[in-house]
DNA sequence: GGCGTCATTCAAAGCGATTTCAATTTTTAT
DNA sequence: ATAAAAATTGAAATCGCTTTGAATGACGCC
């Protein structure tokens, strides 16, 4: 079912049946509901391919995902509020995976050159990122999930991690605790930076210095954070508390301090962050999680509304959005033995 | 940069240009040489839009995903392969996520009728799918994850459930187990169908009744599995080893059994499907859990192949793929108390 | 009745590629 | 040297839509 067929069912040009279709006001009320009846129950639909080529605009945007790391859970419910926004616009979601940094950054030449999307969702950026860099210099509008300084205004949507991190580690502080140690993102990335700091200026307005033994940075699995967690459990004075970069971090610190013989919420407090992942709540862990919590689905959701309004032109500088992060007490934190 | 702009630069016609790009033998190998050297300088690459339009081919292959409850780890996992192995070919992954099952039907229509894919990938089907059954009258190829029956042949790569199930209960029957509960996926679903049968096979050949009691279908997420295995574990007598029907469940039963003041590995055993999550490993789990083991991950990179074989013309009926689970035993498993 | 205005409709020209069919050049055979 | 065959190249049609510019018809007014 074309519009030439369905202009030709209808008796009418292409041009009527196109512009009845599209709500253009020059065309009489009583043809524009036949046409649109006749549409209906022909079920057409223009072609995709056609409708982009004629209008120019490609009805998807793009999102480029690092391969097997970054195809986690973090990003899955990122997507599922990214998704489902769009969808409702009918926007498609141009999913393309790569295996390294270097084919990352073809990937979007490719997505520039072909013309495959109107914009372009970044994550986890880094304090400067490269990726955004070409993004400007190739020309497609783009906005970030995250925030990062190239020289220019960006359009970001963004949550308040240093202040997450400031209050959460005041508040150990606060508990008594003095040696707290922090598994972090990976270095570089902007996210993990504002944690830092959130978590040295607590540190700073108590008089307390950091120790580096106790910082740690890697990905959020928690194998690694098994490991980092342990190593530091082994010093002493060993750290009486911990601020678990992810869920998932934090399964693998408790796990190690299980394993070292010491109760989570007893012997070492935790508080972790959550991204708010439907299938581990911190609600249902025993005992139960302290965290700081920013829905990430609720962000792609977000971040597909300012994407649209970047496509249809608001300046990258009006757009620009940090969340408040809450602060969630429950049993896995507690004074110091 | 368009095909016409190369052609002009290179003083040669629209045509031939086109017909050294994409190894048309009739093309002088000067000439092609000449025109890929300068189509990599310019960095062209043919508007997508247009390229569709003019081959009839759309490039991509879509997935609808059902709002929140789809997009956990499996899909994440399952597209990460997917996507991976399309990117190779250079062929698009749309992600279209709708929030109910009727909505999902109109997804397809949709992409039918605007022909925004070639094929199609469908996942968890039910015995009787009715995706599939749309799907082949709007004449969309596909493929499925998972198996279904719609009186024609269809495309499709499985796991072997029945046997995996088969084999794990049998295991546990000989360890002494006598009440063996089955946390299941979603009734309906071809998988938790097939998980049955392989257990209740493997129960009827040692002689022993099933117990309704015993068996729970529900999404896998570790609350629900929490519930369900809390339940069971009041039963008198109660049940002494769980079979779970993911990493999630397993969690969840660990949670209920932990609760109940039992010893998983001493009290009660588990054995639990693992679909092989980067970042929530069997080996790592305290004690480290008993599995049937099959990743799907690598099922998306396979799934992905059989796509394309699908879209090349390859008859459905010639595409089937059943693979073997790993049962892989770990401390949650031994005999009972 | 004639004319300007407004409301509708349509034919045809793009959009940027592929592909058919014809034209031209080069090579081979006589 | 010339005709036939083979190798290259190009002009134009095509894919299915939007959109420009022109055409048609209805209407009101003098």
């Amino acid at each position: 079912m074309r519009l030439k067929d369905l202009a030709h069912h209808l008796g009418l040009s292409q041009t009527t049946v196109s512009r009845a279709l599209n709500g253009y006001p020059e065309v009489k009320e009583a043809t524009r509901r036949r046409v649109a009846e006749a549409a209906a129950e022909l079920g057409y639909r223009p072609n995709a391919s056609a409708l982009r080529l004629a209008t120019g605009r490609a009805g998807a945007v793009g999102m480029v995902l690092r391969g097997s790391d970054e195809f986690g859970p973090h990003t899955s419910e990122f997507l599922g509020g990214l998704g489902g926004r769009m969808a409702l616009e009918e926007i498609d979601l141009l999913v393309t995976t790569v295996a390294s940094q270097q084919d990352e950054m073809a990937a979007y030449r490719r997505l520039a050159a072909s013309q495959k999307v109107d914009a372009v969702i970044l994550h986890s950026p880094s304090l400067r990122d490269e990726r955004a860099e070409l993004l400007m210099e190739l020309g497609i509008p783009f906005v970030l999930h995250g925030r990062t300084d190239v020289g220019a205004p960006v359009a970001w949507l963004d949550i308040d991690n240093r202040g997450a991190l400031e209050r959460a580690t005041t508040h150990l502080v606060d508990l008594g605790h003095r040696r707290i140690a922090l598994l972090n993102g990976v270095k570089g990335r902007t996210f993990a930076e504002h944690r830092e700091e959130g978590y040295l200026t607590a540190l700073a307005a108590r008089d307390l210095q950091p120790d580096k033994a106790l910082m740690g940075n890697s990905i959020f699995t928690d194998e690694v954070a098994f490991r980092l967690a342990q190593a530091m459990l082994e010093l002493r004075p060993r750290p009486t508390a911990f601020l678990a970069g992810s869920m998932m971090t934090a399964l693998g610190v408790f796990r190690a301090i299980r394993q070292a013989g010491l109760t989570l919420g007893k012997d070492v407090s935790m508080i972790a962050h959550d991204d708010v992942f439907p299938y581990l709540n911190a609600d249902n862990m025993y005992p139960t999680m302290s965290t700081t919590r920013s829905s990430i689905r609720q962000a792609g959701q977000r971040i597909a509304e300012l994407t649209m309004q970047i496509v249809g032109g608001k300046p990258a500088a009006d757009v620009h959005e940090l969340w408040p992060v809450e602060l969630v007490l429950r049993e896995s934190s507690g004074p110091p033995p």
